[in-house]
DNA sequence: TATTTTAATCGTAAAACTACGATAAACGAT
DNA sequence: ATCGTTTATCGTAGTTTTACGATTAAAATA
């Protein structure tokens, strides 16, 4: 059946882990982490920043703009992308209030 | 070819990206916060307390456990789970770094 | 208008993930 | 020694992810 039940958990817990699955590829942590450092590129350069091919890159874009990370503006033929804030600022809430309950709590 | 090239990442994109992926299943976050909650459970109590079968969250234990987010202590037939500080506390410091040059950065 | 550049999408293949029933292994209790 | 309880593992099926070449679409340029 594989169905995935996630309305059998809390809309905090699905969606910290769609935020998370986000993150779970080195790639993406990459583009976070240049997007912050030049506030916003071009995609050209993160293609050709990162070991994968332009298709590739354009997929882990797309997941990154789903999930409300980042925003693209198209610009003539290129497309430059940026962090969006709001994204950004949920997923520190969401991990904010997770970690206050689970840092300094081991038996 | 299908590989990874994680080795064309830096090793803090990689462990964080591997980290975040153990965060990416909504069962996952929730034994994280009954763990939290309950400083320390038997395995049998995580698996009531979830909407999956029994096989399924020992599955996601291993998980959480192989990625080091949680110990798992045998005591007689029943396993009793904590948090791995150890873990927890790598995570918060990568996350910590990639937000703090994440955060308040949008055009 | 034809050409070039840029980036998304399509098609596809391999691998990993998710889920579960069935089984096995380990221990306590009878 | 046998039985019941507890949890890990096995086997398996369906889905999703990752990756890439090829193609398409859109815009600038010649």
């Amino acid at each position: 059946m594989t169905r995935t039940k996630t309305d059998l958990f809390t809309p905090e817990e699905t969606r910290l882990a769609e935020l998370a699955k986000a993150l779970a590829h080195p790639a993406r942590i990459a583009i976070l982490k240049m997007l912050a450092a030049k506030n916003a590129c071009i995609c050209g350069e993160i293609v050709d920043e990162l070991p994968l091919a332009q298709a590739t890159v354009s997929q882990h874009l797309k997941e990154l703009k789903n999930v409300g990370l980042i925003k693209g503006e198209i610009d003539g033929p290129k497309v430059c992308y940026c962090l969006n804030d709001d994204g950004i600022k949920e997923l520190h809430s969401l991990w904010a209030a997770l970690e206050s309950t689970v840092i300094a709590k081991c038996c």
